[in-house]
DNA sequence: CCCTGTGAAATCCTTCACAGCC
DNA sequence: GGCTGTGAAGGATTTCACAGGG
């Protein structure tokens, strides 16, 4: 189909190289245009966008600029038209369905939440190690077996899973899920995954954000500590 | 007290200007150096310290060096040694008390979260805008009114709270918590958040991690069709 | 000889600044 | 005149590769 190009290196038309920074970023884009949507904006120019995403506007008119032209100059963005695109991008214009491994605390707050179905997302199956929880009713779901794992996967086609175990689980938990065919993987619990090529894995880890956050609030206490002492050294 | 030196332009001795990047790692080599040590592990190498993190070796090395020249030639680093200096840095060799605001599903799930104290962290607070749950008891903690905001911040000496409030309410709350001296927010609402300089934000948010997996999950599946389709292109 | 610590190269990301279009 | 789209500059981060100490 696609005919031969004179310099053979880079591989596309378009060139689908959307730098990973950028993806991490379409998600609060698309969140700010459902929010401008609803209020009722029509268009929004990129400094617009920058202030209701707290993204700096020549970052954002970069990041959209991978995806295409959907600008108008002198204008600005087509909110819906925008968002739609965005949302074709990320792969959200229809939802995926999901499943939870490890249903305590957090887990059923996960199952609680709901945010996802509005955001992409739709939560088909819930799954417990202990046999003492499975049969419970959780929401509109009940809490499946881990024996149930295969067919679940099979069955709904499911693709993306959340890890809620707790972490000497979860490894345990990966390796079946991969076996069953689910190739990204959002993990809670506090412990390195190691999963074959192939496999997406992102990790939300509530203790390392707070030590990130400790680490300048130090920082801020020692500044002020030193600031009294000497003035030569000034840490901002 | 600190000595003039010739050039003048930049602040220290030992230089404190540790990248960002590398900041957000630390916390991850605490862990593996904890779960090291548990396991009697005395010395490590940047090789099996990397394998045991997830990252790479050199990177991992050059991380390292900017706290200090904590290994030995030869030998690797002190698994013990290591742990306390990294500790230090980030500011958790003494635990900060924490404040939660927002006692829904997450909220509850977090106050019931074991891992705070052995990372560093102990919960001090739960507050909720709801009257009516204002009294309950969770876990060995009552849920205080937002009313006692300023008088627990100032008893506790609260400098980090996390927000697990719906995302409407988020802005209000953080106004509050910025008031009431707090200078470090941890937000689980999806909202973007705006605070006065000197306030760090940091963001955790389900639906986008789960939405950056659903874009490369969809390029997988791209790429499968494509494959079939034409094997001049092949998309990795 | 093994393993750290680190300059230098390579890569990735952000910001600047402005040409070009509406 | 206002705003997008984007080369080019500037920073930040990662990786390479090796000098040098134990």
């Amino acid at each position: 189909m696609t005919h031969m190009r004179p310099s053979a290196t880079p591989p596309d038309d378009v060139d689908r190289g959307i730098p990973e920074a950028t993806i991490a970023r379409l998600p609060i884009y698309l969140r700010a245009l459902t929010g401008l949507a609803e209020r009722g904006m029509r268009t929004a120019s990129s400094e617009q966008l920058a202030a209701a995403t707290g993204v700096n506007s020549a970052k954002l008119r970069k990041d959209l600029s991978y995806l295409g032209s959907y600008g108008t100059r002198g204008v600005g963005y087509d909110v819906e038209y925008l968002r739609y695109q965005i949302a074709r991008e990320i792969g959200v214009t229809e939802d995926w369905p999901v499943l939870i491994v490890g249903i305590g605390n957090l887990g059923q707050a996960l199952s609680n939440y709901g945010g996802f179905s509005s955001r992409g997302f739709r939560i088909v199956a819930l799954l417990d190690g202990d046999p003492a929880r499975v049969g419970e009713q959780l929401g509109d779901l009940v809490i499946s077996s881990m024996d149930d794992l295969d067919s679940i996967v099979a069955r709904e086609a499911v693709s993306i899973a959340v890890i809620a175990t707790p972490g000497s689980a979860a490894q345990g938990v990966v390796d079946r899920l991969v076996a069953a065919g689910v190739t990204s993987i959002l993990n809670f619990a506090p412990s390195v995954l190691t999963v074959p090529p192939g496999v997406d894995v992102r990790k939300v880890d509530l203790s390392i954000e707070l030590q990130i956050l400790a680490y300048h609030e130090q920082r801020k206490a020692h500044g002020g500590t030193q600031l009294a002492v000497s003035d030569e050294v000034v840490t901002l």
